[in-house]
DNA sequence: ATTGTTCTTGAACGATCGTTCGTGTATTGT
DNA sequence: ACAATACACGAACGATCGTTCAAGAACAAT
């Protein structure tokens, strides 16, 4: 999975996986029948089970709300300026690197933006209940905005980590929620 | 650059660019010193050449407003739906694949990035000196938020080319800017 | 027409790609 | 202790990778 992450699909040769985890082709081959591409798939579930869930933190909770969703974006931000950052976000990447020619990484990646838009929409639905932001707002509308700014910044960030930029898109985008 | 564009840098072998040129190894690598690498970065040039100012159309020119703006996002849906549109952007798919490990190509996309950021910052300078929206707007911050909301319409059209979805993502990041 | 120059060609290189499989080594059950 | 089973190993496969180069064709100038 890691390797995936930092170097993408089609540049990690299966030499590196076995270099990465220690297992032998032969080994590898009998663990993942798919070979190769079985081995990203796999990678992409632990990616979705393990690291997704760290990053969205409360925000997958019940009770979250704005200061969730902006504790989401500014882990973002962190990650982007830290020096393993630029590696950005394994299903952001396979998304642009495989979805368009492989289904079965679209599916995933589709799955993995449909997680992101409803906790974004729950987060914004109970601020809505909380009084935190005007009821005139659309949730759903918002929440996919959110979305997209998202995955832009992890865009912006791979070829310009600047913190200034960096948090200038965050603030925008959270313009007339407080 | 349409191979680039369409399958990735380390997608498309030498052998592919023979056969879409219908230029022989040798003459290619008499023409580019570089070899491959020396490709990629002569087609990011002439897409930002040929093809970027295609799309930006008259958003480039001085007069340029919040319609322009708006024309070109609604480009941008347009191309994302039709059936080549998959392929997204050149510079976009670089950006992911190589701008963390190629400090050529995350050059060339910085100044991608930014020529998009001067664009919008104009427009919507022009914007308040035409009284069309309220002069107590941040030019330059809005810019940056619709820099990150064009990459990642980019993102999602990839994994989810639904009309909907990225019409909505496009109305969210007009809000404010009618 | 002939020479000198430029450009094109395609075969071939070593390296690496993803994958397979026969062999050897633990592990398990009795 | 021994047989049966499952697992791990790494050498090796054909294919393809990016790249080079000697040889030939096309062109220009005299």
């Amino acid at each position: 999975m890691r390797q995936f992450w930092k170097r993408g699909y089609r540049a990690t040769s299966v030499d590196d996986l076995v270099r990465a985890t220690g297992v032998r082709p032969g080994s590898l081959y009998s663990a993942f029948p798919g070979g190769k591409h079985a081995l990203l798939m796999g990678s992409l579930q632990r990616y979705s089970r393990l690291v997704v869930p760290q990053k969205l933190g409360e925000l997958e909770q019940p009770g979250a709300s704005v200061a969730q969703v902006r504790a989401y974006f500014d882990g973002l931000v962190r990650d982007l300026l830290s020096p393993e950052g630029r590696q950005g976000c394994l299903l952001v990447n396979s998304a642009i690197e495989n979805a368009a020619v492989d289904p079965e990484v679209a599916a995933v990646v589709q799955g993995h933006l449909a997680r992101l838009e409803r906790c974004f929409t729950a987060a914004l639905r109970t601020a809505i209940r909380l009084g935190e932001i005007p009821a005139s707002m659309d949730p759903a509308a918002r929440a996919k905005g959110l979305v997209a700014t998202s995955q832009g910044l992890m865009v912006v960030g791979k070829a310009n980590p600047d913190e200034e930029v960096l948090r200038a898109i965050v603030d925008n985008a959270f313009t007339g929620l407080s």
